[in-house]
DNA sequence: ATCGTAAATGGAACAAGGATCCGCTTTCAG
DNA sequence: CTGAAAGCGGATCCTTGTTCCATTTACGAT
């Protein structure tokens, strides 16, 4: 993988030092105000606490989806990399699922509004959508399989379903205590398994 | 229950003659822009749709959720009812939960956008939440109590958490055919199930 | 060191939708 | 018939997203 450094050597203009601050900059401003305001807090809000120009921010992340993309990149990336390394130590494959549907479930749930946000009807999250897929759902795939393999559960359940009903259970959790996607997300579990 | 009609002998000025009519004429008007566009259709486009003024509107339903609530009214009336009719006709009352919830599932899933808007992570939709569950939630106790008493299924499911949970798995159901809420609602009952 | 220019910037300006307010109109009890 | 309360409509304001462009800035070339 190429350093992501300086790189002085680039051909062509290779990229304006304020250009590069001001994006890690909108990155750190955004990742303070989903904390605090929601994952769909007002753009003015982000450039100014930025304290960059509306035009800066729509410059670097042309939608607000590209933005939450990259704010939450490092921890879709260790979602991702979780995977085969429960396959490889769990107990079981469906062991190795059932934890890594948690680690998911608790990505969704402590990122206020990211489930939400993944399931928008409209497509104005579409990248994250599409990024998010890309990347889990292989290592989903990967799980299920193994799961299938060792005749744990039933074959025929797809995992873009799969991923896709974990989101939604996690949706709006923090609105009422009387709701915990996780119970219902290990019934889905237990519906899945071969009796 | 009284009946809803003119009631012209009330005490005071009962209720303008004109005020009914534009009532209705809105609740027809809603019900068919919300076929078409959606249930978050634009508020303008609803009171244009009804000739009258965006006033009128807020007048007569001063929410969203009070408008939505109302044109659905007697399709939440409906569902509520099936419940104890499916109780007393199905072979075991888990039948007659999982008749029911299929029920409830195809509610939400053919009005465009009312299971997104249900659990909508504001609380602009709180008023449809909140009648939803009034009306529904003892009905679906009474289902799961009398499938514990059967026997069929484990006790300690809370009504309201899976209500809640078959909603959200209908959210966006028509954005993806991958995606097929009743399959894994069919999941989450067998997780239900006692071995 | 300075210079020319393409990249980057900031924020004014426009669009869309929700909510409010108030002068005018209609209904209807007396 | 009449007056006042109820109802009406849409102009207006607010919030938020999106575009656009005159100005500023960094930096490779000279």
């Amino acid at each position: 993988m190429p350093a992501a450094g300086p790189t002085r050597g680039a051909s062509a203009r290779s990229k304006r030092a304020d250009a590069v601050r001001n994006q890690q900059t909108l990155l750190d401003a955004a990742a303070e105000v989903f904390v605090t305001s929601g994952i769909d807090a007002p753009i003015r809000q982000i450039a100014a606490r930025a304290g960059v120009g509306l035009g800066t921010l729509y410059r670097h992340f042309p939608t607000r989806a590209d933005l939450v993309t990259a704010v939450y990149h490092h921890q879709i990336e260790a979602c991702a990399e979780a995977g085969p390394k429960l396959l490889a130590d769990a107990a079981s494959p469906f062991d190795a699922l059932r934890q890594w549907v948690g680690l998911f479930a608790d990505f969704l749930v402590t990122k206020h509004g990211l489930a939400d946000a993944l399931q928008s009807d409209s497509d104005r999250f579409a990248t994250l959508h599409a990024h998010f897929l890309d990347r889990l759902m292989p290592v989903c795939a990967q799980l299920l399989d193994a799961a299938v393999d060792a005749g744990e559960i039933a074959p025929g359940t797809r995992p873009y379903e799969l991923m896709r009903g974990i989101g939604n259970l996690c949706i709006g959790h923090d609105s009422d205590p009387r709701y915990d996607p996780r119970r219902l997300i290990e019934l889905l579990l237990r519906g899945l398994r071969l009796p």
